[in-house]
DNA sequence: CCCATATAGTTGTATATACAACTCTTGTAT
DNA sequence: ATACAAGAGTTGTATATACAACTATATGGG
């Protein structure tokens, strides 16, 4: 649906205004999607970023500083992430023994096995994208790159 | 900056799956890059959403039903937005004469003045989108637009 | 060695989001 | 009329987000 349906709009002004809605407007849908997904297997779209960044590190540990680094929203707390995987079994946390400071996060089997679950769910709803062809996906993702250069 | 830095990692797997990381995470990127400038008005991206709805429909009144139609999260829940604007004066709200179910919601002068305030705040920052010119910015609309049609 | 500063995480708190349950009002069929 | 379903908001609660303050550890200069 066009977004002026979508937010029973008539018009935004400026194409930098339609695409600036427009974006923020997909990116929440998208999130949407992914969370409602995500849903069956108790986990959220954050706590599946941070599994997916811990499989990247595999078999070496991980920090919260790294994967702070790493998530898609940097502004939600790692620390409280980390400790719903934990409660549920999919990470181990122990003290870093060379700098007591940090804590070496690792992924388990149990992780490991949920995230070959999780793949499924993303990869059948990327193939929904049909109305996008593979050379248009990429050039989407440039337009994305530029759009937060901001060097002006 | 790529995405491949912004997140550090090397590949997204499929320009699909990298094209839906991108929205997402430039979406996330724009909602804060809006909500901070507004955040000295003391209003967030929500509540500025809200306003703007009800200056649509200036000088008549909105129902809390239209204002969940048309707000850019469909989620964020309505009431307590308008209790938040009527705190701050920017909104007054009455039960509807013709249908005591429904209520009333109105911009006042103190709401039209901020949204002038703020306009300026939004056209300022989509001036920054030099890295895309407007018939690109078009087309990124449209793209998303598309993205979201999943009639297969 | 001691102190200031920087690093790495953790905790607290206010606000926002997601979703369900609840209240009041209206419309409709008997 | 009366009862029952639908409509429009409100409230409650669990979780998540944003941001700041706090604790513990490490490092480097006097």
């Amino acid at each position: 649906m066009k977004l002026e349906e979508e937010l029973k709009q008539k018009t935004f002004g400026s194409p930098y205004r339609r695409m600036a809605v427009n974006v923020m407007f997909t990116g929440n849908w998208l999130q949407k999607e992914f969370s409602c997904q995500l849903k069956q297997y108790g986990i959220s779209l954050q706590q599946n970023n941070v599994l997916g960044i811990l499989r990247g590190q595999y078999p070496n540990p991980a920090t919260l500083g790294l994967i702070q680094d790493r998530m898609l929203d940097r502004d939600s707390n790692a620390t409280r992430l980390v400790d719903k995987l934990l409660e549920k079994g999919l990470v181990t946390r122990c003290q870093c023994p060379d700098n007591r400071r940090k804590v070496d996060i690792v992924i388990t089997e149990q992780g490991l096995e949920l995230l070959k679950k999780t793949d499924t769910i993303m990869q059948n709803l990327e193939e929904k994208f049909c109305q996008i062809n593979p050379e248009e996906a990429t050039q989407i993702g440039e337009f994305m790159d530029r759009l937060r250069e901001r060097s002006c």
